[in-house]
DNA sequence: TTTAGATTCATTCAAAAAAAATCAAAGAAA
DNA sequence: TTTCTTTGATTTTTTTTGAATGAATCTAAA
């Protein structure tokens, strides 16, 4: 069977049931695990579906309304997230200049956006794809791609940014610590971090509670540069070197 | 049996199945792997077919075509499009340092593309994404997204544009006359153009034999300033103004 | 909250499958 | 006949696949 047949397969399932485990694939393909896993990754990075852990979801799933089928199951991080993104989406006001990082938890914020006088600029191929889908004002950094990314990066990108003064900007974080800061293990993309931090006026980092006490070979940022969207502040102590957003379930 | 037979037959069980594998052909054409292996080679160039791992697909169902904006355009001329595609993209050399405009014509190159040791710059997000996917050096130029075309646009592209040296770039267009050279109907894909074509040592148009005699409002280049790689020229006044490469349907 | 155990994941490697390159024979054209 | 093209077989190279490993992530129980 074509590789491209196989695609068709796994994206009519995804179609009718929306979420997809990796073993479901396996019997319904009749292949192994790594195959599916390795089709399930290029039709991730085509755009074409969404993975998740232990599987796929349908990438017209929005978040909001998602099934919580397959997450329920393995944990609600995925929950977490969307309400952090929710948040930080409802901090964008009218006429402002946003600064969207590339990554997976910065591309939940684009599906609560509402505020169309304002301009978006990103570092995330998907990202601006998906804002100028949406009608937005979309920008993208210039700069080298490399494969493995969706992100733009390198000198180009990092020199494109010199003369954007942004009001606002969004990042995601592998780590924080009191002492290292914000932490990234990719150097090319915490350079571009760092420049682009530096440019935003106010500057929020999206981060469930895993990511704290955590520290990455790069520090992007400082501390105090960032005001944290997190769902749980489990360490109080950071409440005393920067600003704290914790956001709830309820309702 | 006529190689064109074989053709026909392998186009016919195309459009009914959508994809087929090359041992499938080998039992349908009572030939071998080898014959088969070359006319699925020969309808690729040709842009008949779409060749992958294990067999072919038909054209219309690749995902080259996915972008429904850009399918529409498709339509008639496809295989004179990707034969001039392919010369295109034959015409890059070791060290090159091209640029990609965005656009249907100029997406039908990437298929054809083997210099891995060239860098490729493109204002086109679908031109870029495929480049990186595909493994070469890929840079995007930074600015405004258009939805529509996925191009990248304004006046942050033209800057951006300002300090690269293309050895050779590659672009398309919409009319072509003597008077007003090549033109566009959008004034800002125009300027765009414009700029990018006088960064380029060696600037190629790739354009079928329907742009020819017609101008749209904004003229980018002169008809001197570029070799028009073209599948028919039926007016010869052009030869007088700037260099045509004929492309024809070989075997 | 922490820890142990179970899944799931990415990576690596070798085997298998497929594609490309090479070459000689058969056919067609000059 | 001689020359050129097409075809099929053979080989070399590349790509894909599946299994194995260890790392990462999740779940559940303490």
């Amino acid at each position: 069977m074509l590789a491209e047949n196989r695609y068709e397969i796994i994206l009519k399932i995804l179609e009718e049931k929306k979420t997809v485990t990796v073993l479901d694939l396996v019997q319904a393909l009749h292949t192994s695990e790594s195959t599916v896993r390795r089709d399930l990754t290029t039709l991730h990075n085509s755009g074409r579906l969404y993975k998740v852990y232990g599987g796929a979801t349908s990438i017209t799933t929005n978040y909001s309304t998602r099934e919580p089928d397959m997450t329920a199951k393995k944990g609600l991080s995925a929950r977490e997230k969307a309400l952090i993104a929710r948040k930080a989406a409802s901090l964008i006001a009218r006429n402002d200049f946003v600064y969207i990082d590339a990554g997976t938890t910065t591309l939940l914020m684009l599906d609560f956006l509402r505020e169309t006088s304002a301009t978006y600029v990103t570092n995330g191929i998907t990202h601006a794809v998906r804002l100028a889908a949406k009608g937005f004002h979309a920008y993208i950094i210039g700069g080298e791609l490399k494969a493995s990314t969706e992100a733009v990066i390198g000198s180009e990108a990092v020199n494109g940014m010199k003369f954007y003064n942004f009001t606002k900007g969004f990042f995601g974080t592998n780590g924080i610590s009191v002492k290292s800061g914000f932490s990234t293990p990719e150097p090319v993309e915490g350079i571009v971090k760092t420049e682009a931090i530096a440019h935003c006026k106010k500057a929020y980092i999206l981060a469930d509670d895993s990511k704290f006490n955590k520290i990455y070979p790069i520090t992007f940022a400082n501390i105090s540069c960032a005001t944290i969207i997190t769902n749980r502040l489990t360490d109080r102590k950071y409440r005393d070197y920067t600003t704290i957003i914790e956001v709830n379930e309820e309702k």
